[in-house]
DNA sequence: CAACACCTATCTATCGTCAGGTAAAAACTG
DNA sequence: CAGTTTTTACCTGACGATAGATAGGTGTTG
């Protein structure tokens, strides 16, 4: 018995749409990917907003277990932050996908429902996550932490955009590195 | 004689893209837009990729323009950076629109070459920009300011990304503002 | 009369979706 | 345990809508 037919859509679903968008990602395509044929899609995922949105939550409940792990294991800060964006330079790794969560963000004013509160409790669980880095310095003041966890996250999201749309995950590291520069990264 | 039908199309085109992206782009809506038929949209634009280069290679030049008066007009150098942030804030506040390049970057995988370059284009322009500002400051190291005005301008599009995400011109305000808690804005 | 600025009508391709069919596995019944 | 029914996991084939693009026509303007 081969992988479970449902975790194979969705792998291939995250890969097209990090590669091409909500909007070029097609059943038929997918069910190329897949190796069934299209109409069996809808057997897992009623409509295309269902697909969007089971990828995505997905998506959010992997990262969210991989960055509990890199705080339970007791990494120091810079460290942490080190991994975080480690995530986004490897998607860009990746035949220069992006987050899935960012290009769905890009994709906003025409997504259902469901999929855009989806990419917005991705961004709420990377913020929190951040937030509680940021916490691992004693210096830090919680009143400020929200906020700058925020800014981090969105300064990541557009390192990321903006390699993304070089083609060039150098660019990425780049900004990266000029972030801790500046001081925006620990 | 009113307003010359080329000018219009382009118009309305980077609305459209500024909105859903260039793939939510259609040669149909956006006649009815105009008030044209589809047809006659070929007359102009050869092409989808001729359109979508024409209207940022336009974008790129028209905040060239825009920025290159806020220095000859002798801005400081807050003062410029807050209006460079104001124009994507403008953005957001004008339908919850994207930078026209900003939602291009993210749809990089499946644009046409010409309008790709065009996108990269419009990331020079600004990082270019961005470093004069910053050589305003008299202490400025000018080996280090374009990797800084490089993360400016990817923190800024991150920023908007995020914001447009949420639907919310709020979060990108108090981003922006975070970036100057921690030193990478000016 | 020619260039311009459109138009109608249509082509092929692709889209998400769905009705209905089928073969095999699983569950239930006597 | 045999026989029957139900469910699972797909499939074929098609629907109407929409996509970019194009050939060729029409009316206006200089």
């Amino acid at each position: 018995m081969s992988t479970d037919t449902k975790e194979r859509i969705m792998e291939a679903a995250r890969l097209t749409v990090q590669d091409l968008g909500y909007s070029g990602l097609s059943f038929r395509e997918l069910a190329k990917d897949v190796g069934i044929k299209s109409a069996s899609i809808h057997y897992y995922f009623a409509t295309k907003g269902e697909l969007g949105s089971a990828i995505t939550s997905r998506y959010t409940s992997h990262f969210a277990q991989y960055f509990e792990e890199l705080l339970t294991q007791g990494q120091d800060l810079k460290t942490c932050m080190a991994r975080y964006t480690d995530v986004f330079a490897n998607t860009l790794r990746n035949g220069n996908r992006m987050c899935l969560a960012g290009i769905l963000s890009a994709e906003r004013n025409e997504l259902p429902d469901d999929v855009r509160s989806e990419v917005v409790k991705w961004g709420e669980m990377n913020e929190r996550w951040i937030a509680r880095v940021l916490m691992l310095d004693a210096r830090a003041k919680p009143d400020e932490t929200a906020r700058r966890a925020r800014a981090i996250f969105a300064a990541v999201s557009g390192a990321q955009l903006i390699a993304h749309s070089r083609g060039d995950v150098s660019v990425f590291e780049e900004i990266i590195s000029a972030y801790r520069v500046s001081g925006l990264l620990p």
